[in-house]
DNA sequence: ACTAGGTTTCCTGATT
DNA sequence: CAATCAGGAAACCTAG
């Protein structure tokens, strides 16, 4: 009973809208809203700061609870002006990490270099750490990056390129509902190399995600979640 | 080699 | 009846 009878032919009915987007996020950190690590901090978006907060988190294992999203509402040239002393009155003891991490991408040679700018910078943030130098290549861990619930709010964020998938019920409360279950299901398959994947196990990872406040649980409505408290990026205004 | 988190797979039983 | 929902258990996979 295990992964060994995986890649046998499924029907394919992913809406044909959809193949480019899905090809595209096979590349490395390559899906719809990883782009805050081609860009300069100073010119992300809210939903850049939004990626990158989370990002940092996920990335030191902290979690999301540590943070109030909510004080992160801000674009990137607002992120950058905040001083050091900002940062730990609005995150208290994060702030001294989330400042380095910010401060090593503001000097990361990846932006510095487009106009024949100095090529290696000595990393030295404020506080005198030494850090970085390592990984200025964008490269990163984890390139697969997304998460179910990321790849869910990403469909439900791209209305425009979305067929009828999934479809808001409540957009301000972050309530939605999946039309086409099994063609989400497969678009996710597709994306994670698995072509046996079904709505059934979709679901399943789904409602794992109740214990930890990324959805709350909406019943007597099939096929409808709610985004809870834990899952971000996905509010009109954080875009 | 080992570990933890995040699924993936499977299953039984309840609901719609 | 078929499709979903609920979770427990255990296998899997990958970054660290």
């Amino acid at each position: 009973m295990n992964g060994q009878f995986r890649n046998h032919p499924v029907p394919q009915q992913i809406p044909s809208a959809w193949s480019n987007f899905d090809l595209e996020s096979n590349a490395p950190g390559g899906y719809p809203g990883g782009s805050w690590l081609q860009t300069p901090p100073h010119l992300w978006t809210k939903y850049h700061v939004w990626e990158w907060l989370q990002h940092t988190l996920d990335a030191n294992q902290l979690d999301a609870n540590c943070i109030r999203f909510h004080d992160f509402d801000i674009t990137g040239e607002q992120l950058c002006s905040m001083s050091f002393e900002i940062f730990n009155h609005v995150t208290g003891p994060l702030g001294p990490l989330l400042f380095s991490s910010l401060e090593s991408l503001k000097w990361s040679n990846k932006f510095l270099q487009p106009m024949g700018q100095p090529l290696m910078v000595e990393q030295r943030d404020c506080q005198g750490k030494e850090h970085q130098s390592h990984k200025a290549n964008g490269k990163k861990h984890s390139p697969r990056g997304t998460h179910l619930w990321e790849f869910i709010r990403d469909i439900l964020l791209d209305s425009e390129k979305n067929p009828g998938l999934i479809k808001w019920e409540d957009r301000s409360e972050g309530v939605f509902r999946f039309l086409k279950s099994e063609a989400v299901a497969q678009l996710w398959g597709k994306k994670k190399n698995n072509s046996s994947m079904t709505y059934e196990k979709l679901s399943r990872a789904m409602r794992y995600y109740y214990k930890r406040e990324i959805l709350e649980r909406v019943d007597g409505r099939r096929l409808v979640y709610k985004f809870g408290k834990n899952a971000c990026g996905w509010r009109d205004c954080d875009r």
